[in-house]
RNA sequence: GCCCUCAUCGUCUAGCGGCUAGGACGGAUGAUUCUCAUUCAUCAAACCGGGGUUCGAUUCCCCGUGAGGGCGCCA
């Protein structure tokens, strides 16, 4: 059993972001490697942006993404409670200690951490303020991912605000040390306030643990500069799951942003990720976010996944449809079109818009395709073929149904193809789909004849 | 403005002093297929610039430049 202790330390003030999700993962990912525990600690020390329900946003989205925890809340542990909001006794008797070495002091009705050294006042002209420095020595970060970090951190900062709650940097380190933490994974957002964080370890003269700052999730070059952004298409949890996205492969691409496991391998087994992700081999640099590989990654995952899974996936998509029941209504023949669509999409989202045509006799002809279609050899004559053709027909098989039609197009001289593009119009309306004998099969003949004549009668 | 971090195809990345700079997504072309998608094959596509160090730099150092982050009584 591994001495290491992470945890993932979130704020229930927005949605899951991507950045936080990966964030979590590489936590998660450490602790499993090397069979440590997994902390979760919700960070709700700031009332005004707070709200219950995110924390459920929370819970939701690590769940769905596989990323257990081993302690924190709903599960319990030996060093809670785990939302900061439940620990005000420990960071007063935290506090109690910092004012009893004399590192404190009040201000403007709020207490300062006290920086030891010579004080002077420089006015600041960025803050627009006059600012009183400390003369201090550079603070030494050891970051098992950046390397040697030094910064100076020379201004006193605040730790409780005037109201009498404490501020992050405090309860951040004082959980750390109370939770005794061993490694801090988090963003390179983070990397500047660690000087900060440090000068706290120091203080409480407790062991620093070590610091590992993964580099940022930026938008996607189409998406503009900057990192990731609650507002960015894309960048919530939430959204894939709405989408029905395959969380395995979520995990899987995100996992490649800023990591990957020293060869050509992508597409992993959560095992196999567990066994090679190291903090060494965390990137620096910064990644940008591409929805075109991660919608491939899902694809991929896709055509592997049985197909009572992936109908399963179908139906809960189509249960937040509005026509979803009606869908639904016929079990087997439901499952009939989803085996024919698994195999052609990259997402369970694409589905209304893959198979809207099986479910209604209200679908829209695409007007390019049809002017395409209808303009080549005598698409007429070969639809009133189809029309006779098709009621002597075997409707069992596809392989029946080739032959069926292959033998008309035979008998007039033709081939397989001229009958292809025209049905497949008059009966989906469009170009794209599943193999022509499947549709016409899983239709049905009535539902076919219908619909052939049903076109036949408008051109 | 000050401080910190980073820098290989459009994007994700391999490379840890000597390579025709490799793979993947995306793109292009072709093959397969009843359409589309898949699959397969082929192609285009990169070491930010300038100085060093070295017999030799994509790789090490410095300076620029660029990208990103921080500078709250937010987290």
């Amino acid at each position: 059993m591994s001495q290491v202790r992470v945890r993932f330390a979130p704020s229930p003030t927005g949605f899951f972001h991507i950045g936080s999700a990966r964030t979590a993962l590489f936590n998660w990912l450490y602790a499993r490697h090397t069979g440590g525990t997994f902390i979760l600690r919700i960070e709700d020390t700031d009332k005004e942006r707070n709200r219950e329900q995110f924390l459920n946003v929370i819970y939701d989205s690590l769940n769905w993404l596989g990323l257990n925890w081993d302690e924190g809340p709903q599960v319990g542990g030996d060093f809670g409670p785990y939302r900061q909001s439940e620990r005000a006794h420990i960071y007063r008797e935290h506090l109690e200690k910092l004012h009893a070495a004399g590192s404190t002091y009040e201000k403007y009705g709020a207490i300062w951490f006290k920086l030891l050294g010579e004080r002077h006042e420089v006015f600041d002209e960025h803050r627009k303020k006059t600012v009183t420095k400390v003369k201090v020595a550079p603070t030494m970060i050891e970051d098992r991912i950046r390397g040697r970090v030094e910064r100076i951190e020379n201004e006193d900062f605040v730790i409780v605000r005037s109201d009498g709650n404490p501020v992050f940097h405090f309860v951040n380190v004082v959980d750390d040390i109370a939770m005794q933490i061993t490694h801090v994974i988090r963003g390179e957002d983070h990397l500047s306030n660690t000087s900060k964080h440090v000068e706290l370890f120091k203080a409480f003269g407790g062991p620093v643990p070590q610091f590992a700052h993964i580099p940022l999730i930026l938008k996607s070059p189409e998406m503009g500069p900057g990192k990731m952004s609650k507002r960015d298409q894309g960048a919530l949890i939430e959204e894939y799951k709405q989408r029905c996205f395959l969380p395995e492969a979520l995990v899987n691409y995100i996992a490649l942003l800023g990591w990957n496991p020293g060869d050509d391998r992508e597409k992993m087994l959560m095992t196999d990720i567990i066994k090679l992700f190291d903090l060494p081999g965390v990137n620096q640099s910064n990644a940008r976010f591409d929805p075109k590989k991660l919608a491939h990654m899902n694809m991929t995952y896709l055509l592997e996944l049985p197909a009572e899974r992936f109908s399963a996936l179908a139906q809960a998509f189509f249960a937040q449809q509005p026509n979803g029941a009606a869908v639904m209504a016929d079990e087997a023949y439901f499952h009939e079109v989803m085996l024919l669509a698994q195999p052609k999409i990259k997402s369970v989202d694409e589905l209304a818009a893959y198979s809207g045509y099986f479910f209604t006799e209200d679908y829209p002809i695409d007007d390019k395709i049809k002017t395409k279609v209808m303009g080549k050899g005598d698409p007429k004559a070969r639809l009133a073929e189809l029309l006779a053709a098709l009621p002597a027909m075997d409707f069992t098989t596809d392989s029946a149904l080739e032959a069926g039609i292959k033998s008309l197009a035979e008998s007039k001289g033709l081939g397989f193809g001229d009958y292809q593009a025209v049905g497949r119009l008059a009966v989906t309306g469009t170009n794209v789909g599943p193999s022509i004998t499947s549709i016409f099969r899983v239709l049905g003949p009535e539902r076919v004849l219908a619909r052939l004549g049903r076109f036949l009668a408008g051109v």
